[in-house]
RNA sequence: GCCGAAGUGGCGGAAUUGGCAGACGCGUUAGGUUCAGGACCUAAUGUCCGCAAGGAUGUCGGGGUUCGAAUCCCCGCUUCGGCACCA
């Protein structure tokens, strides 16, 4: 056999052609067919791609051309996230402007994904920065408003002082900025929000409704969604008419309120302390308190600290006087901002109330009450289960059952009610940054904040501005952008100066690839509900809130205002795992960055494709290995060995229907495996996306083919069973051609135009497999003695169990290997094993 | 702390209604081919004992269920991810 190396990038650039002029990937989207809709989750024009991020594009490619040799009408688009920090940030360090820099970057980044043959209807491309596409986002902005859904307020809000801007908190990470992992600031700042917090209950109710997305990315949405129920309870001020409500999950525990905690940033604190002796202390602490970073008041290792306000409220219950705290674990985002506290049954209120000195009141004492609690001997809260005592008429009642019983008593005597808190607060969408969606408001003295009405739409970003990161948006110096006139009154105004989160941006693009071009709306209704949700999207796990969460949001919003017929956009989510280099995350700023382009020179975009595909299932992490690229090249090889050194058999033989009876034993087990491969590759693919073991499994047929087809070397193909050999032959590398065709479609469709066919192969049907020919009339099964492998017996599949014991006792190693001990006991698992138990 | 995922040769990984552990690939070793290198071809390759035939042992650790466990149950350990002063 030749041992040449195949010319991949000849191959490759041809077929890249064929399929752009071919239109493989262009869907017209009033098709009525089948359809698909396969989504990656667009790039952030970063300027060059590595190895890692092929992954995400190689896997949608798989689903797509698969789906397509299915017979659906596959809709594969793409686009570019193209607004965002670092192409400001290049801006201020080397002047060139964002927009070119942008610009370049999606020039260089197309040519990449051309290189690796994933396919596109390009005619859909959409990109985030240009005025037709932020002019919508902008409209969308105008209808969340219309809706009150955007609106501004004042607030703390983390401010990253290297991006020199506001950040949602979904952006933040432990304190610090997801983009720079500077520490954040607290700040009080008017900013503009998303009233994503309205949603946050159908947010969680429809996740139970994406069968198809991971459980881990559920999990992770219902744990940032953060419900808890419980009750909102009021406390009457005492000698005052004011009512300062608190919210609990645990209604149970109020007969042990002995103080309440208020946030420091609670707005009765002022009218609390005013003229008194605690006035004075107390403004100092919370002063002082609103100081801290967000991480510095709320992590668990804090040191509870608090400042009593000299005033009491009144327990709802009890009439018992419970003093007035402020302290710095309550916190005003939730729930009322102010918390009952029991320190028996709370572990934070029990630390504080040790350091305070405040009574501890036991409410719930362990049931088989052989151990009760006393406070003085307590060294923790008893956050446990038991039952009712010190609670009046609900005494005796297990905790649990007295919950709702004790809700009921509040809303009788109009105490409180039931009340449910989320901790997903609102989406925080405004950003001091020049290279993002203006927020299209205008601000007049007379009317206040006015939406700039639809007609005037887009509002443009200017071109010249200077950039320099100075805490506010450049846009502030751009006189003739800011100065404008109110459009309700006609008087002078001011523009809004913020931009957009990018988020935004990528919150409904998947919607505009169905009407890119379309000047006149942002999406047709009729073509997106016919299109969308998308049938498979595919990113990665970063976005398990972020992106995912906001879009799930967006398309909630455009439900209601009856612009789509549905509730989620995404049917079936795939997160794959990243690529690791050295241990590590492939980035830049580590050096351990693998470039695709090298490999693409080297070996050829089929060979990385292969490669990514085998290196491990693609929702698993992996590490790269420049040598293990080099086994998916010698496959590739070996593949084009062998179809090529018979390349005039195929012209020459005639390709006649298989003769089953013409089949010796080699040529019927060559059929049966073709089959078995068939069948391995297609449930590989459709219920787990095992493309790995997909692969092995074609390499396993191809090393069966090669041994094969050695037989048949050099011989001339004259007579009847010669000519059948030769076309099993023939058939097991169509079906390999066929079965590879979505992994490493080049090479597939140069090694198909070999074997004597038409272009392309992608309009060649999905092969089917052969049940029949797949069961196997011989099999090989393992004898054992206890549970230890001892022989092996090949026997007909069909034997019957009378007869397959017989031949074990005749087997010779058997019969050495029992010596003479008893058989107790027989199991036979047909076409495996026989296990014989003996004593 | 709570929730979730994972742990298998030198490496990536395979095997799940419980039934031959290590498919497929990388690497390594030996041989062939080659002026040479690379490439290619053939064979071997978990560990230990043995010249060999063969035997023992082996899927993070410890128990258990079972004729039989990587797989099921219990108790731990390690790594990774999410949430975490959210009342």
């Amino acid at each position: 056999m030749s041992n040449k190396e195949y010319n991949f990038s000849e191959i490759e650039k041809k077929w890249q052609d064929f399929w752009e002029g071919s239109g493989l990937f262009r869907v017209n989207e009033e098709c009525d067919r089948d359809k698909f809709y396969c989504l990656v989750m667009f790039p952030y024009p970063s300027g060059t791609l590595h190895v890692g991020h092929g992954r995400n594009y190689i896997i949608g490619d798989v689903v797509s051309r698969y789906k397509i040799m299915k017979g659906f009408r596959v809709l594969s688009p793409i686009g570019w996230d193209a607004f965002g920090l670092p192409a400001e940030n290049a801006a201020i360090a080397s002047g060139i402007h964002p927009s070119i820099h942008t610009k370049n970057n999606i020039k260089k980044m197309k040519v990449q994904l051309e290189r690796w043959g994933v396919g596109y209807d390009w005619d859909r491309e959409v990109t985030s920065c240009e005025p037709d596409y932020y002019k919508w986002t902008q409209w969308i902005f105008l209808k969340l408003f219309e809706r009150n859904l955007a609106y501004k307020k004042k607030a703390a809000v983390n401010w990253c002082p290297s991006c020199a801007t506001v950040l949602a908190n979904e952006q933040v990470v432990d304190d610090l900025c997801e983009r720079c992992d500077t520490r954040v600031k607290q700040r009080d700042l008017e900013q503009w929000f998303f009233r994503i917090s309205d949603f946050a209950q159908r947010l969680l109710d429809d996740l139970e409704t994406l069968d198809g997305w991971p459980e881990k990315v559920k999990v992770m949405q219902t744990n940032w969604i953060g419900r808890s129920e419980g009750a909102k309870i009021n406390f009457k001020l005492e000698g005052s008419e004011k009512i300062i409500p608190c919210f609990t999950t645990r209604p149970d525990t109020i007969f042990g309120v002995t103080f309440m905690s208020l946030a420091p940033e609670h707005p009765i604190i002022n009218e609390l302390i005013k003229g008194t002796d605690h006035e004075n202390p107390v403004s100092e602490f919370v002063d002082r308190v609103r100081c801290q970073s967000a991480i510095e008041r709320t992590s668990e290792g804090t040191v509870k600290e608090g400042i009593f306000t000299g005033r009491y409220v009144i327990n709802p219950v009890n009439s018992e006087r419970v003093p007035l705290w402020v302290s710095n674990y309550a916190l005003m985002e939730y729930g009322t901002g102010a918390v009952m506290a029991v320190p028996a049954h709370d572990q934070r209120d029990f630390e504080f109330a040790c350091k305070y000195k405040l009574p501890i009141k036991i409410v719930i004492q362990p049931s088989g009450n052989d151990t009760a609690l006393r406070p003085e001997e307590m060294s923790e809260a008893y956050v446990e289960d038991g039952v009712q005592v010190n609670s009046c008429q609900f005494d005796g009642i297990p905790n649990r059952e007295a919950i709702p019983k004790i809700i009921d008593f509040f809303e009788e005597k109009g105490m409180g009610e039931r009340n449910i808190n989320y901790r997903l607060r609102d989406w925080l969408i405004s950003r001091q940054r020049y290279w993002g969606a203006p927020i299209p408001i205008i601000y007049c003295d007379r009317c206040g904040a006015v939406p700039v009405p639809e007609d005037d739409l887009p509002v443009l970003l200017p071109e010249n501005v200077e950039f320099k990161p100075h805490g506010h948006s450049p846009l502030n110096d751009v006189e003739e952008f800011v100065n404008t006139t109110c459009p309700k009154c006609g008087s002078g105004a001011r523009r809004e100066t913020d931009t957009m989160d990018t988020f935004v941006d990528s919150s409904w693009y998947y919607l505009r690839y169905l009407s890119s071009k379309d000047n006149a709306q942002a999406f047709d209704s009729e073509t997106v509900n016919k299109w969308l949700p998308v049938d498979q999207y595919i990113g990665g796990i970063e976005h398990a809130i972020l992106h995912l969460l906001y879009s799930r949001f967006i398309t909630k919003v455009f439900f209601d205002l009856k612009l789509i017929n549905f509730n989620e956009p995404f049917r079936n989510l795939f997160t794959q795992g990243m690529i690791i280099k050295d241990g590590a995350k492939m980035s830049k700023s580590k050096g351990n960055v693998v470039n695709p382009d090298l490999i693409t020179e080297k070996y050829g975009a089929d060979t990385q494709r292969l490669y990514t595909l085998f290196i491990a299932p693609p929702q698993r992490d992996a590490e790269w290995n420049d040598r293990g690229v080099i086994g998916s090249y010698r496959f590739l090889n070996r593949l084009w060995n062998n179809i090529t050194e018979f390349e005039e058999h195929f012209k020459n033989v005639p390709d006649t229907e298989i003769q089953h009876s013409l089949f010796s034993k080699e040529t019927k087990e060559l059929y049966r495996h073709i089959n078995i491969t068939i069948k391995k590759v297609t449930e590989d693919i459709e219920k787990s996306w095992s493309f790995n073991t997909a692969i092995a499994a074609v390499m396993e047929l191809l090393n069966m083919v090669v041994d094969f087809s050695a037989g048949l070397r050099d011989k001339e193909f004259k007579d009847e069973v010669n000519i059948n050999d030769f076309n099993i032959l023939r058939l097991s590398l169509e079906t390999i051609v066929k079965v590879l065709a979505p992994f490493v479609p080049h090479i597939c469709e140069e090694l198909w135009k070999i074997l004597g066919h038409n272009p392309s192969i992608f309009s060649v049907p999905w092969p089917i497999y052969d049940e029949d020919a797949i069961a196997a009339e011989q099999v090989e099964m393992v004898i054992q003695i206890n549970g230890k492998v001892r022989s092996k017996l090949v026997v007909p599949s069909e034997i019957s169990e009378d007869d397959l014991k017989s031949r074990v006792m005749e087997d010779q190693k058997i019969i050495e290997n029992l010596d003479g001990k008893k058989i107790i006991k027989t199991i036979v698992v047909p076409k495996k094993l026989v296990n014989l138990v003996v004593r």
